[in-house]
DNA sequence: TATAGGGATATAG
DNA sequence: CTATATCCCTATA
């Protein structure tokens, strides 16, 4: 048998590893028996990450792979990554032995990794940044050597369960989000939709690969569809007449994907050299970020510090976020006094991809593998038929992607 | 909020 | 095309 090259390693983990239903442990082998490439691909090193943060989901290596997963590239617009990550950060504060190094450490400027990780930088947003991360920064940071303010962000942060539902629901998104591995695509290119395009532009050589891949009959219809239709004269026309009408469609519309897809790739590559080396990846980075924010900020933040905890005792966590966002209502009637150091609004993204898109995309029908359908019987006879949420939590490891609903319906289909 | 049931959509035959 | 599987929406308690 021919030794295994790197790159049909890589093909095989990326297509393995990258697949949910595959437990964990059954992927840890494979990634102990092969090698690791050298430059693995954005579904592996997702993959990769989604499963370290199950396995350890509340901790500081989860802060590592959490900030790791939002510089991927081809981020899921809708993943919930930002508030996972805040969520971590914010109980680690929470729960550490001392509050004050913890969120000095943690959310304080200019040098708190979590703080780097949702502050503004030179070049663009990070890609954690979200309103809502930005004022709890301004929270931790401004509860240093405030025992009032800590115990408040104590009740608010100091709950692990619920940072970890965070988590959880973040790799849930996550997971369903992955597409196709590398071999699906090019199995899709051989014998899938892509198929007459791929066997008419390959030589002989390269036709008798596809042969072998395809199979005799498979290989027989395509070999008729490059013959009987593709080459019609009509055929040509239509595909000519496609081409102008999508070139025409390109001049109008400046499509912003390229761009994103490409300032993307340059983040990956200058990530991947530093890929197995997470830690000092993140240690490092930011080291010489832009310090100063708003300077309405740090006085705000000043004022809290030195404040009277009153202010704080007043202040209702639950109604800030409403705050700010009717910070951009004309009315301006409430009162300033009574918002602590709010963060005067940044910028928020308005990336025309978010807005065309006003409903979530449908996620990608994923068949359920057997230990799936084996997991759901048993967790029936446990639970028996309507608690799905017991069954789901009890076998979070099985039913990766899944949720309540999921579960609900595939059960409906067992069972008629 | 969790579940049940109807419906939309993708995929297999 | 029909049948089936998966996913989505919404009423209800």
């Amino acid at each position: 048998m021919p030794r295994l090259t790197p790159s049909d390693a890589s093909l095989i983990l990326d297509h393995v590893v990258g697949d949910a239903s595959i437990p964990t442990a059954a992927a840890n082998v494979l990634l102990a028996g092969l090698p690791f490439p050298d430059r693995p691909t954005p579904r592996l090193l997702r993959s990769l990450l989604l499963r370290r943060l199950a396995a350890d989901p509340v901790s500081a290596a989860a802060l590592d792979s959490l900030q790791f997963l939002a510089s991927l590239p081809d981020p899921d617009p809708a993943s919930p990554v930002s508030a996972a990550h805040l969520a971590v950060a914010a109980f680690l504060a929470c729960s550490a032995p001392d509050f004050d190094a913890a969120a000095r450490a943690l959310f304080a400027r200019p040098g708190g990794r979590a703080r780097r990780a949702v502050d503004e930088e030179e070049g663009g947003d990070p890609p954690l940044a979200s309103s809502e991360a930005l004022v709890v920064a301004d929270q931790f940071e401004a509860a240093v050597g405030n025992a009032f303010s800590q115990d408040v962000l104590k009740g608010l942060f100091g709950d692990r369960a619920k940072a970890e539902r965070r988590v959880r629901d973040l790799l849930a998104a996550e997971w369903a989000a992955v597409g196709p591995s590398r071999l699906e695509l090019a199995a899709e290119q051989i014998v899938g939709d892509g198929a007459v395009e791929t066997w008419r532009a390959a030589d002989e050589t390269v036709r008798a690969k596809y042969r072998i891949l395809a199979g005799e009959e498979k290989t027989r219809e395509i070999l008729s569809k490059i013959e009987d239709r593709i080459s019609t004269p009509q055929v040509h026309k239509v595909i000519h007449d496609l081409k102008s009408s999508c070139a025409d469609l390109h001049n109008v519309v400046d499509d912003p994907l390229p761009a994103a897809k490409a300032a993307a790739d340059k983040v990956l590559a200058a990530r991947m050299d530093k890929a197995v080396h997470i830690n000092d990846e993140f240690n490092n980075h930011g080291a010489n970020c832009s310090v100063a924010g708003p300077s309405a900020v740090n006085d705000q933040g000043e004022t809290l510090r030195k404040g009277t905890p009153s202010s704080l005792m007043d202040w209702n966590p639950t109604a800030q976020s409403l705050l700010w966002e009717d910070s951009l209502d004309p009315d301006g009637s409430r009162s300033q006094s009574h918002r602590p150091h709010l963060p005067s609004p940044r910028r928020i993204s308005v990336s025309p991809l978010q807005v065309a898109e006003n409903k979530a995309r449908r996620r990608r029908a994923r068949r359920w593998s057997s230990v799936e359908e084996e997991t759901l019987r048993k967790g029936v006879e446990q639970f028996g038929s309507s608690n799905w949420k017991d069954i789901l939590i009890h076998n979070s490891d099985a039913f990766i992607g899944r949720t309540t609903v999921d579960l609900k319906d595939k059960w409906r289909n067992m069972t008629r």
